[in-house]
DNA sequence: TGATAAACGGAGAATGTCTCCGTATTTAAA
DNA sequence: TTTAAATACGGAGACATTCTCCGTTTATCA
């Protein structure tokens, strides 16, 4: 009876596995950036070069591989909270952070269920980017809670999803800007008035 | 040659049209509010007891059936701003408005395509819709605006985007708590300091 | 080098959208 | 009434998309 247990030494990853994984990645990366959200996965999977099958083998549903396009991305932005923070007051920082945010999602146009997964926090299967970024925000709304600035009856993601709205919901030429102001409008909104 | 010019009077809609017509709307709001936006248009179709062609003759698109069904709860909408306008404070009404407006999009709970054309402003079929909210709005803050309670450098649009995105891109069961919350922040926002 | 776990890919089932057109029904004129 | 013309009906089927299944291929490790 051979060893089946859990103690299985991992086993180096196939490297065609990898190379595929890759390729999607990138293609998909295009064809979102193209062709909005809808994108044909099929149709991805024939540009990478590889079956449908693979595809689905390493990107379960269209979240999971949107999710996998914008890690990158969401990590990036993640980082920049910690050093905003070391770096600035705390409402400055705060601002600086939603701005960036605003970046981020205007560079999804649309794309909506991408939003809903990192920023939604309901689907379970993508809890790591969304703990992240509730973490980065979290970080420097109870920062600004213990400088006095801000009230603390928020839920910080609560932030986010309001900027989502404004710069996806229309999705207009604008919806950058209009997300812009809404940062000021936000944060007059939480500070507490002295 | 007989007459085939414009002047053709106006013949009675046929009866069978009608009732098909407002089968259809019942379903579709049935099955929108069962399975969300995606819901099979042509289980509608057949649901109603009419073939598919038939759901397309009445309603071209998803969203034109969107639109229809939703039509009705947002004439109410709009009417209730003229009513809180008549009996409440500048700041009140806007307070209040903003509250029904939470209720009206989380009976939607992410029906994002029907909110996109409501509050989106971009699609051109469903202007009717989105003006007759915009001027709702609109009359709203700019009565606030005079009284001078409230900036005026605000997109009303802007508000009900950032709603929008809080109450319906979680969707959790508290999303409408939080947009509820988040009235409070607009509100402080965009009020001017004393 | 050979055994075997891992990955591949694409045919095809399942589901959905939307069109086309022969048939049926309704209206209104005679 | 009867009848012709206008209007609406419905569902078969063309097409697109998602996702699964499984026989075949390939990389890893002993």
């Amino acid at each position: 009876m051979v060893d089946e247990g859990k103690t299985a030494i991992a086993r180096k990853p196939r490297a065609d596995a990898q190379r595929n994984r890759i390729r999607l990645l990138e293609t998909a990366k295009a064809a979102f950036a193209e062709k909005g959200p809808g994108a044909s996965l099929d149709e991805i999977a024939r540009t990478a070069g590889v079956g449908a099958g693979t595809l689905y083998r390493h990107f379960p549903t269209r979240d999971a591989l949107m999710e996998a396009v914008y890690r990158n991305e969401t990590e990036q932005l993640v980082a920049a909270a910690t050093r905003l923070a070391d770096t600035q007051s705390p409402t400055g920082a705060l601002r600086e952070w939603l701005l960036l945010f605003v970046d981020y999602i205007a560079a999804k146009h649309g794309m909506y269920e991408a939003l809903n997964s990192i920023v939604g926090g309901t689907t379970e299967l993508y809890s790591a980017s969304t703990e992240q970024m509730k973490r980065a925000i979290a970080k420097l709304i109870s920062r600004a809670v213990a400088s006095g600035d801000v009230r603390l009856d928020i839920d910080p993601l609560d932030l986010l999803r309001a900027l989502a709205g404004v710069a996806s919901i229309s999705a207009g030429p604008d919806g950058k800007q209009a997300a812009k102001r809404m940062v000021d409008i936000l944060i007059a909104g939480i500070r507490i008035r002295t």
